[in-house]
RNA sequence: GGAAGCAUAGCUCAGUUGGGAGAGCAUCUGCCUUACAAGCAGAGGGUCAUAGGUUCGAGCCCUAUUGUUUCCACCA
């Protein structure tokens, strides 16, 4: 036994004890077929990030449920790892390079390779590092990187099947490009944002000069690419132009008026200019209509040498110069101001153009069905279930995913290209022999999405394509826990992946948490500089209080502020169980912890226990059903109210006197008390449970409380009849101490009580002390009748109180007071006859409802009797 | 355009099988009571957004409305 700090500073342990644990290897999960397991994979974190708030929540839940299945005997593995992060990455190194001045085709690709594996080794580990300081208690020795050579092989394992399947194509088509980033990107990848925008309206003249064709566009500068203009085929106002000859201003081209359904009319001028090579809508209109597709802008979207009034200008430059031309040649009509949704880049936030390319895709479709089944069947749970409906609807609505990324960091397309004969080879190997002219073949240079490999993660982890003993067993994952951000990016990706390549869901349970806001509500972000670092309130209230004030009041799915307030009152949770802890040690001197039998407990021992199997049976509902907070509630509850306001002051006494029977039975029960508070509480503070646990005698032998059995409900402990003799002390307790505070009398001021009561259970000699202790009591009479007069009068509904103190009663006062008290009795006893009279009720009523009622009414009747005894009295 | 969440004390939020509303902070009063002033003992403060409905009974279930936030789609 060692004695604990005078006050709670975690700076003072935390990392002694993460440093012990690791090296104990209790992260470590055995193979025990004879045990079940439970798996967790992290969602990996950018090796690019710093750990945020965001992570801090989404690892403390983990780490939570984690902790808990350990202790409940699962084999437990929480693997973690990290995520190269293709796009994040790149642009963070061509970044620095540029600072150099150098460029990427500067050093070519290999050189670019080796510049990015040397910045991952340097700042990769990071985030792991920060991870661990919050106290995750995940595997290490298992730790994974999304492009290590493992991943790497299961990314290409999944290309070569899934082509050779025919679900992966590579085609020309309409795709969002960013062009500051110079890469495609999935539809999932762009943020639409409302933009102040214009609509300008123009004409077109007929070729035939039979006049002008009017409509109105967000984006002149695309008129350069248009092949068409299109009306509905239903539009009466333009049935006879369908099939004429318009002639672009500026440029000359001669484009037809088409027809097609995608017009509607109702809308502007009921005229669309269709630019294919720039327009999701208009390609699908140009294929329709079997229009030429021309592209009128370079990959970082200024307009190309083609139109040599505008070339070289990026897109809004060009927009400017186009719309000035327009104007003065009499085509601009009128410009509205004009609110619309613009695409952007979910990295760069750069305006995403819409670009005709060759890219690879996933055909999703066939992929989607079992997805979709397995939630619609529950073989995948949502926690909080309704996230069910975003799942379905993307899923449901699923367009073929682009999978192809002009960026260098990343996983090579496994595709190579013949350049002599234009044969293609899908294949793991490293290179490729044209099976039709023997010459070497030429990869594809592009890399795959980031999420590609991510979808992978619960089984490429685990050692996938190979059929290793961790895939066996830790295979399905059972619980993923994400935020809702990412639900159609990550989460319903590792499901058809899961369900396509292992034949088997990837996971039991999604567990979804919300945002982390800040204490005005607003989303944390670099941009508004409101961002709360963990690292700083880890150094400052402690990883356990950061911990606390993430898990607690969370509930599913439901976004969270976090404040100072939340984080002070956390690290004072902390202070107050530290204190406790500190309390209890200063008054053993016991070397083990051996209950004592039922018959020698005090009736405060007994309540307490009851207490705490009920805290016990709460607390696992709590986790069982993923309500953390809740149960991290109940826990908070149970150690301030129950344990120290109450337990710990009923025990005192006992306590102080050594030699006794009753001090052994008070210690003894006391530290059995905390020990299994401290064990409930370990998964979501861990450090300073361990830390009080290891300076605690033992019940059980555990040379970690990580290790230790988490505690179930024990049965012998449960003492429901004395549980309900010591509340009618403690209510008496608080009745006199309301009645005398209300008088203004200092505790210092001890007073003699006298007592009538038909419980004498309660109120006898044992319970005497707790008077004396905690009610400013010298000295303690139950009695018969209190034939004294003036004195204060205290009821319950179980008993009343005298305490003569003449001076302090004022005989009308009190009057008031006691009809006052009265007239609230009669209050409730008239709610509850009026409830208990009403045969509906009574009959249609659950019996245990029912009898709550009556038990409330006899008591009120009680307390009642009570007041008009006093009244007459006076 | 489609969908979802939220609306409870001055502030931030709990309240899960429907049985007469809680916490933290703030406010007020009194306490250095030998673990803790990061504390202790008390007190005040709520038509549970509005209007209907179901039910013996609704903060909780249903419908509508208002305000607010978010997700999805994206019509030039």
């Amino acid at each position: 036994m060692k004695e604990l700090a005078k006050t709670y500073s975690p700076g003072e342990f935390e990392e002694r004890i993460y440093k012990n644990w690791c090296e104990k290897n209790y992260f470590t999960p055995t193979i025990d077929e004879s045990k079940p397991h439970y798996t967790i994979v992290i969602p990996p974190p950018n090796i690019t990030g710093q750990l945020h708030m965001g992570h801090a929540l989404d690892n403390t839940l983990q780490d939570i449920l984690i902790r808990y299945k350990r202790m409940s005997g699962y084999s437990t593995l929480w693997l973690p790892g990290t995520d190269h992060a293709s796009i994040a990455t790149e642009a963070k190194i061509v970044e620095a390079m540029r600072k150099e001045g150098v460029t990427k085709d500067d050093i070519g690709r290999d050189g670019f390779l080796e510049r990015a594996w040397a910045w991952k080794e340097q700042y990769g580990g990071r985030i792991i590092s920060q991870l661990k300081k919050l106290g995750s208690s995940c595997d290490w020795s298992r730790e994974r990187f999304t492009l290590d050579e493992g991943c790497s092989d299961a990314v290409k394992e999944v290309f070569v099947r899934l082509y050779n399947k025919g679900l992966i194509y590579r085609g020309e088509r309409i795709i969002n490009w960013c062009p500051h980033c110079l890469t495609s990107i999935s539809d999932a990848e762009v943020e639409y944002e409302d933009q102040a925008g214009h609509f300008w309206h123009i004409k077109y003249p007929f070729k035939d000069g039979s006049g002008y064709l009017e409509f109105a566009t967000t984006r002149p500068e695309t008129m350069l690419g248009d092949t068409a203009v299109a009306v509905n085929p239903n539009d009466e106002r333009y049935k006879n132009i369908i099939g004429k000859t318009l002639v672009i201003p500026l440029i000359g081209r001669e484009i037809p008026v088409v027809a097609d359904e995608y017009v509607e009319m109702d809308f502007g001028t009921g005229v669309v200019k269709i630019t294919p090579a720039h327009d999701p809508n208009d390609f699908e209109v140009g294929k329709r209509h079997n229009l030429p597709i021309i592209n009128v802008m370079t990959p970082d979207a200024k307009i190309t040498e083609d139109y040599p009034a505008y070339a070289g200008m990026d897109r809004y430059e060009a927009r400017r110069a186009i719309v000035a031309d327009l104007e003065k040649q009499g085509y601009l009509i009128k410009v509205e101001d004009y609110s619309h949704n613009v695409g952007t880049c979910y990295r760069c936030g750069t305006t995403v153009e819409p670009r005709v390319s060759l890219q690879w895709f996933v055909k999703m479709e066939e992929l989607a069905k079992p997805a979709i089944k397995a939630v619609r069947e529950k073989d995948i749970r949502f926690v909080p279930e309704r996230f069910e409906k975003n799942y379905f609807h993307w899923m449901e609505n699923i367009r073929d995913w682009c999978i192809s990324r002009q960026l260098w960091w990343g996983h090579r397309i496994p595709a190579f290209y013949c350049d002599d004969c234009g044969e293609l080879v899908v294949t793991k190997d490293a290179s490729a022999i044209c099976p039709k002219c023997g010459k070497e073949m030429r990869q594809d240079p592009d890399t795959l999405d980031t999420w590609f490999s991510s979808a992978l993660w619960p089984f490429s982890t685990l050692g996938w394509p190979n059929e290793t003993k961790d895939l066996k067993y830790f295979y399905p994952t059972s619980t993923l826990v994400t935020g809702y951000d990412i639900i159609t990016f990550w989460v319903s990706r590792m499901i058809f992946s899961g369900l396509e390549y292992m034949g088997e869901k990837p996971f039991d349970t999604v567990l979804i948490h919300g945002l982390v806001r800040d204490a005005q509500g607003r989303k944390m972000s670099k941009s508004l500089g409101n961002g709360i670092d963990p690292l700083l309130i880890i150094e400052k209230y402690g990883a356990d209080a950061l911990r606390f004030a993430l898990a607690s009041g969370n509930s599913p799915g439901n976004d969270m502020r976090f404040s100072d307030e939340k984080i002070e009152s956390a690290r004072n949770f902390a202070n107050k169980l530290w204190n406790a802890a500190r309390f209890v040690m200063m008054n053993l001197d016991i070397e083990k912890v051996e209950m004592p039998s039922a018959d020698k407990l005090g009736i405060q021992d007994k309540w307490v226990l009851s207490k705490l199997n009920a805290l016990i049976k709460r607390v696992r509902n709590g986790l069982d059903t993923y309500e953390l907070g809740i149960a991290l509630g109940e826990i908070y509850d149970f150690i301030w109210d129950i344990l120290c306001d109450w337990y710990i002051e009923l025990s005192k006494t006992t306590l102080s006197q050594k030699g006794t029977e009753q001090n052994k039975v008070s210690q003894n029960v006391i530290v059995y008390v905390l020990e299994n508070t401290l064990k409930l509480l370990h998964p979501f503070m861990p450090f300073i449970t361990e830390e009080i646990y290891l300076s605690l005698p033992h019940h059980e032998d555990s040379e970690s409380i990580m290790i230790s059995t988490y505690p179930q409900v024990n049965e012998e402990y449960e003492f429901s009849k004395d549980a309900e003799v010591m509340e009618r002390v403690i209510e008496a307790i608080r009745a006199i101490r309301a009645r005398r505070t209300e008088m203004n009398v200092p505790p210092s001021r001890k007073a003699k009580l006298f007592i009538t009561t038909k419980y004498k259970d309660s109120f006898n000699e044992e319970t005497a002390e707790f008077f004396k202790k905690l009610a400013s009591a010298s000295e303690v009479e139950v009695t018969e009748e209190f034939a004294g007069e003036n004195a204060v009068q205290i009821i319950t509904h179980a008993a009343t109180i005298y305490i003569p103190m003449a001076e302090m009663v004022d005989t009308e006062k009190e009057k008031a007071r006691l009809n006052g008290e009265l007239v609230k009795v009669q209050g409730e006893i008239d709610r509850l006859v009026k409830k208990l009279s009403n045969a509906e009720f009574v009959n249609k009523a659950p019996q245990k409802v029912v009898e709550g009622e009556k038990a409330k009414l006899e008591k009120y009747e009680n307390t009642k009797k009570g007041i008009l005894d006093a009244l007459n009295a006076l």
